[in-house]
DNA sequence: CGCATTGTTCGATGATCCCGGTACAATTGG
DNA sequence: CCAATTGTACCGGGATCATCGAACAATGCG
């Protein structure tokens, strides 16, 4: 099962905010980001939701907009954000768009502090 | 024809993603973010596109995810982009985004120098 | 070798999106 | 007042998306 990534140079800007306007990929992004490795069901497992078949198409799409690697390794399939790859071409971006969620998760938490650290 | 914008700390992060990951609505946004005061047509022109309703879907978009501010003078429909709110709320995000919209638009324009500038 | 685990593929369904056309409202200029 | 300009509202069609269930392939464990 060789996934097809796109090359650094091939991803687009476009494809990567729609990939993660949507609060399902941009939460499991956020689960990558925290550091560790996962497989499929770990993250889906974290978010409490969703069939698998549900997850397997959020993967795709991350996939496909060159978000995150997804690597076969025995019966798993580890997840990693590409990281270097985003940050490469789109400087700040990232970083950006992860302390974006953060401070919106607070103000939905009820956080008057308006931090996102 | 007063519109509806979200307070600042109404808007969230996966709205602005998915409003700007579109192609017209993120080229429009970067016409905006050039400067001047920019009226529908002036921009539905430089885009050189689409009829006028399926802008106005677009400026709606753009406006309820608090991306824009429309404001009506005369008969025209003023576009400001919400650069103050937007930075205040993610910091770097508009910026990242914009320049990163530059190095693709260059990349897609053949150019070899990777610069976005 | 069986069997459980992991995750994909396929098919279906309802929702949402993008788009253009027509009609209409508001404003300005002659 | 009348006509042109500006842009929205509404509608309908086609495409894409998000979700799920069921079936299937691959792997690892006992």
């Amino acid at each position: 099962m060789a996934f097809r990534h796109p090359d650094r140079d091939q991803i687009r800007i476009e494809d990567v905010l729609s990939a993660l306007g949507n609060a399902v990929r941009l939460a499991a992004v956020r689960i990558l980001d925290a550091g560790g490795e996962h497989n499929c069901t770990s993250v889906l497992n974290t978010l409490g939701i969703t069939a698998k078949s549900t997850m397997t198409h959020h993967w795709r799409v991350l996939r496909d907009s060159g978000v995150i690697w997804q690597r076969p390794s025995g019966r798993e399939n580890l997840l990693v954000l590409r990281r270097e790859d985003l940050d490469a071409r789109y400087p700040g971006l990232l970083d950006a768009i992860l302390s974006g969620a953060r401070t919106d998760a607070a103000l939905d938490r009820g956080d008057r502090t308006g931090s996102a650290a």
